[in-house]
RNA sequence: GGUCUAGUAGCUCAGCUGGAUAGAGCAUCAGCCUUCUAAGCUGAGGGUCUCAGGUUCGAAUCCUGACUAGAUCACCA
């Protein structure tokens, strides 16, 4: 049980006691003292004034006389400022609490309770590569993961592949009538950059086109309906749906390359999934659910036999579920695909990470299924993300201001690698143990960074504070870290040793600091949060480096004390490593 | 135009289920390495919490309305 829910315990049963009426936790707040009074739990009176009817001072006085008299071991005193009850707890308490704790890897992480949650992320197309919001795409869905996991969820990782439609005919069709047989080996090109050239290639020759015909006369909206390429681009389209071999092949060539060049970049930056699934096997599900639809009237036919269903009752507007060709739309698929999931795991929930552009549409599909009836649909939660915009603006792929991925994650780690050289620590490191490094810090620099943020709010990725190594960041953390292995190396913890019974602030606030991680591991996953832990995080090694500046530990005062501050850097490192690890960040033993 | 989201220090962000004098980091300035890793620590300056009302003992936080910015409202995905 964590303080703050023993002191909430303790104060219901002092406050039934002397009211003879029963309390809840609703009726009052327990919070953190502010460091400028005396005390480290505070409670909250003012709505307890209101419903007794008594001043703070004199309920104030009673409860915490009753709540210190009864809990003797637990509370050492107490003062009353305005409604504000201070509550100081015993030195008993921390001290078992660090000493009970200290050594647990799984600190603070909670039980299995049997729940199985579906976590989709990533879900790039395959016609170009990753950038910079994908990254916070995939480092938020596989933090997130790792998130519900340590709060005793079972998580299968999934991630639905856009590999069809026309935006990949596109770079198809470019490929055919520019690459004269070039291939991601033969140009020296990682699969899925050459395939995002051809992306490029095709939208330069279509707007060429486009202006001639213009040029030429035609409207705009005729030249780019009439481009030759664009028609070339939606016969094969047709093609593809059709089956036709030649264009199968090519398709079945380029998307290779293009996984072949995303498998390279899931595993440098360490994301993994459990479950693939492809839109060229899904594109063509929920038509059975399409006429279950119209059996039980949520959708309609309009006179062009296109399928349709009414959401104006519910705020929003009226949208199609099948073309009047009979061929199914995006979000037709994607019921499809929700009720696949739920049969296939049997999900209590099933998260999709997506971008908020994407709200309008997530509400939507979410509405459908309830109004099908789904036995999931209210088990669908979209974890919306903002997007990642630069100093100078949105990224925009036609001013060629979108930062790609690998090249970002290089930078990063090239950057590691020039800090570390001028700082001269690891000289004695192999080159393999130097390259291991440089990924650790650059990769944990990026993420921190991109993870830091709520991931509903639209957040500005700049290039020079991402590069920074100091203060809120993943080297700080991993240089806090390593510190303290650095210092347990040098020091041998006794097995059995007797404790101080007097703490210096410092040392007080750690294990503070220490007991409310499984409650942020706890917010975190309510929230949908991984920047409640790297601010957590980020707190507990400041606080650490305060310590450390100021209490030396191979030169404490007493045997006693070192071995407390031993335990406290054992405590406070694996809590690093923990959390760290949550957001997929390594914590290295040197740097 | 409808719907949704956001607006906190020069910059990037916490704080938002109402509570004590609104916090960090970066940047700026001043200090600290003969002592466990200075990727560190200590201190200073920096605020009309976009604006205007309302709710109440108390509002950055809740409500209403403006203003500003963004997203979205396709027989695209």
């Amino acid at each position: 049980m964590s303080i703050v829910s023993l002191i909430q315990k303790k104060t219901i049963e002092s406050l039934s006691v002397l009211y003879k009426q029963p309390f809840s936790e609703k009726d009052f707040q327990i919070n953190q003292t502010k460091p400028e009074f005396e005390g480290d739990y505070t409670v909250v009176m003012f709505s307890l004034v209101k419903s007794l009817k008594l001043s703070p001072e004199v309920i104030g006085k009673l409860l915490g006389d009753h709540m210190v008299n009864n809990n003797q071991a637990l509370f050492t005193g107490f003062n009353i400022i305005k409604g504000f009850l201070n509550l100081s707890v015993a030195n008993e308490f921390w001290l078992g609490l660090l000493n009970k704790n200290y050594g647990d890897i799984c600190y603070g992480k909670k039980e299995m309770n049997g729940k199985k949650v579906m976590v989709e992320y990533s879900s790039p197309n395959t016609n170009k590569p990753l950038h910079l919001g994908h990254l916070r795409n995939i480092f938020l869905g596989w933090s997130y993961a790792e998130i519900l996991k340590a709060n005793g969820y079972e998580v299968v990782k999934s991630c639905i592949v856009n590999d069809r439609g026309i935006h990949i005919c596109k770079s198809m069709i470019a490929w055919q009538k520019f690459a004269n047989g070039a291939t991601p080996e033969s140009a020296g090109t990682k699969g899925d950059h050459f395939v995002g050239e051809y992306y490029v290639k095709f939208n330069d020759a279509y707007k060429t086109e486009v202006a001639e015909l213009m040029a030429a006369g035609k409207s705009k909206a005729d030249a780019e309906k009439e481009a030759p390429i664009m028609k070339a681009t939606q016969q094969m389209l047709l093609d593809w749906e059709d089956g036709k071999p030649e264009v199968m092949d090519l398709w079945k060539t380029m998307n290779g390359w293009v996984y072949s060049g995303f498998d390279i970049t899931y595993n440098n930056i360490g994301a993994d999934f459990d479950k693939v699934y492809y839109e060229s096997n899904t594109y063509l599900l929920g038509k059975d659910i399409v006429q279950q639809g119209m059996d039980k009237k949520v959708f309609y036919q309009k006179d062009d036999s296109s399928i349709w269903i009414d959401l104006t009752a519910d705020g929003l507007d009226e949208k199609i579920v099948q073309r009047s060709d009979g061929t199914s739309v995006y979000i037709t698929q994607d019921i499809g695909l929700a009720l696949q999931k739920y049969e296939q795991y049997k999900i209590d929930q099933s998260i999709y990470v997506i971008g908020n552009e994407q709200n309008y549409h997530m509400k939507v599909l979410q509405l459908i299924c309830q109004k099908l009836g789904m036995p999931n649909a209210d088990n669908i939660f979209h974890l919306s993300y903002g997007m990642v915009e630069l100093t100078s603006g949105k990224m925009k792929s036609r001013e060629g201001t979108v930062v790609d991925a690998d090249d970002i994650v290089d930078e990063m780690i090239a950057t590691s690698k020039q800090h570390t050289e001028e700082l001269g620590k690891v000289q004695d490191f192999t080159a393999e143990e130097l390259k291991e490094l440089y990924n650790t810090i650059g990769l944990g620099a990026m993420k921190f960074y991109l993870l830091r943020v709520d991931p509903r709010k639209t957040m500005v990725f700049n290039p020079a504070e991402s590069i920074d190594f100091h203060g809120f960041t993943g080297p700080f953390v991993q240089y806090t870290y390593a510190r303290i292995k650095s210092i347990l190396r040098k020091n041998e913890m006794a097995i059995d040793s007797s404790f101080p019974t007097s703490l210096f602030p410092l040392e007080k606030e750690l294990i503070v600091i220490a007991e409310q991680y499984s409650a942020v591991l706890e917010q975190a996953c309510t929230e949908h949060n991984p920047s409640v832990i790297a601010n957590y995080i980020f707190n507990l090694a400041k606080t650490f480096n305060s310590f450390y500046a100021e209490h030396s530990i191979a030169k404490a005062e007493s045997e006693d004390k070192k071995q407390l501050r031993l335990k406290l850097a054992v405590f406070t490192a694996n809590i690093l490593k923990s959390g760290m690890q949550l957001m997929g960040i390594a914590v290295p033993e040197r740097m």
